[in-house]
DNA sequence: AATCCGGGGTC
DNA sequence: GACCCAGGATT
């Protein structure tokens, strides 16, 4: 007969409603299996800042890219960049790789299992440390995430902004002295879990929680108060002229900066678009043609970007560091942004087309 | 304590 | 459109 203690009302519901996962040991497993603590690793990485959904695939690909983490210590930086690409927050994959070479170099290949040693791989912080402690190792750990956040604001009826360093304080306090004495990664993953599927940010399914008869919130009727709501400011608008630089089947892209926002992609040439910047390219060229736009909305700001064709007259001499002449089919090798990913798109569409008129007017003269 | 860092799911 | 997401690093 099930305790009644909190962690056992929680297990209990998670062996019932957890998601298969890809990081995830099977329901059934025998206690025997060890989860892959690399996998823990890559799939934490992925996770920060983003939802389940959106890292599964990526998380497979990366995985039979990447499958121990030798490969992933020995692998081509830009490779990792690419298996990336799309996922946002880019630091992650560079910290995930020198994480990676540290522990290949410093800790003989092994994943440290306790939190300070953790806390010295570069990417990982307070709660990743604890995360790979609990759940990779099932050592007494505790985390705080978005969902812990929520989950236990509302069982205390906490009415207080989270993110404020005295309620970060009593969040860690708590989910400290939460930790059961076994099960520990479950109990952690389990937390998460009920954040993600029942104590979700908006219309929580109270009906359906395991431990709602302990939920102050629930009881005192503020649920929807928890957490308060946050203020954003408004996001400034960036205009960019892109320009798509053809010659011979090619296109002229180059390499970002090696920080800030998309450090170290490629992308076509990119100006501010505030006055007519196609005389300053340096590369002699008919008039640019604009051949769309797209918007592209991140968190705190927003970009609008106006792209343009550019038939160059020749490729010119060799191109400085940091650009180089690609087909769109090579594009594939190099990490590109969102944005320029779309930018490819619109050009291979483009391409197509006139393929296509070049077959309908050779077909047609045959007559 | 505030900012920066992407992109997408969800209501 | 607003909010959030298995956060971390920097200032």
């Amino acid at each position: 007969m099930p305790k009644t203690t909190f962690a056992s009302q929680l297990l209990h519901w998670y062996d019932r409603h957890r998601r298969s996962l890809p990081w995830r040991l099977s329901a059934d497993a025998s206690s025997a299996d060890r989860i892959d603590p690399y996998l823990v690793l890559v799939s934490e990485a992925m996770l920060q800042q983003t939802q389940v959904a959106t890292v599964i695939d990526y998380f497979r690909r990366f995985i039979a890219q990447f499958p121990t983490i030798g490969a992933l210590a020995k692998a081509d930086p830009q490779d990792v960049l690419r298996a990336w690409q799309g996922l946002g927050y880019y630091s992650r994959a560079r910290n995930l790789q020198s994480a990676a070479r540290m522990i290949v170099a410093e800790f003989g290949g092994e994943i440290p299992s306790n939190v300070d040693e953790l806390l010295k791989l570069p990417g990982v912080g307070r709660y990743t440390a604890g995360a790979l402690a609990s759940i990779a190792f099932d050592r007494p750990a505790p985390i705080v995430d978005g969902n812990v956040s929520r989950v236990l604001c509302r069982l205390e009826a906490m009415k207080d902004d989270p993110r404020g360093k005295g309620m970060q304080e009593w969040l860690w306090k708590r989910a400290e002295q939460i930790i059961p004495t076994r099960r520990i990664g479950d109990f952690n993953s389990a937390m998460m879990e009920l954040g993600a599927l029942v104590c979700t940010p908006k219309s929580p399914k109270c009906l359906l929680c395991p431990v709602k008869s302990r939920c102050r919130a629930l009881a005192e009727r503020v649920v929807d108060q928890i957490p308060p709501p946050r203020k954003r400011p408004p996001r400034p608008i960036h205009r960019r002229q892109v320009f798509a630089i053809h010659c011979r089947g090619r296109y002229l892209i180059e390499q970002r900066p090696a920080k800030g926002r998309w450090a170290g992609m490629w992308q076509f040439i990119t100006h501010p678009w505030d006055e007519d910047q196609s005389q300053c390219l340096g590369i002699k060229m008919d008039t640019p043609q604009v051949i769309g736009e797209l918007e592209h909305e991140l968190t705190h700001r927003q970009y609008q970007f106006q792209v343009l064709y550019c038939q160059a007259k020749s490729m010119g001499k060799k191109p400085p560091a940091g650009r180089v002449w690609v087909t769109l089919a090579e594009l594939s090798r190099y990490p590109l942004s969102r944005p320029h990913l779309k930018v490819a798109q619109m050009l291979a569409r483009r391409e197509d087309q006139a393929d296509r008129r070049r077959l309908r007017g050779s077909s047609s003269s045959a007559r």
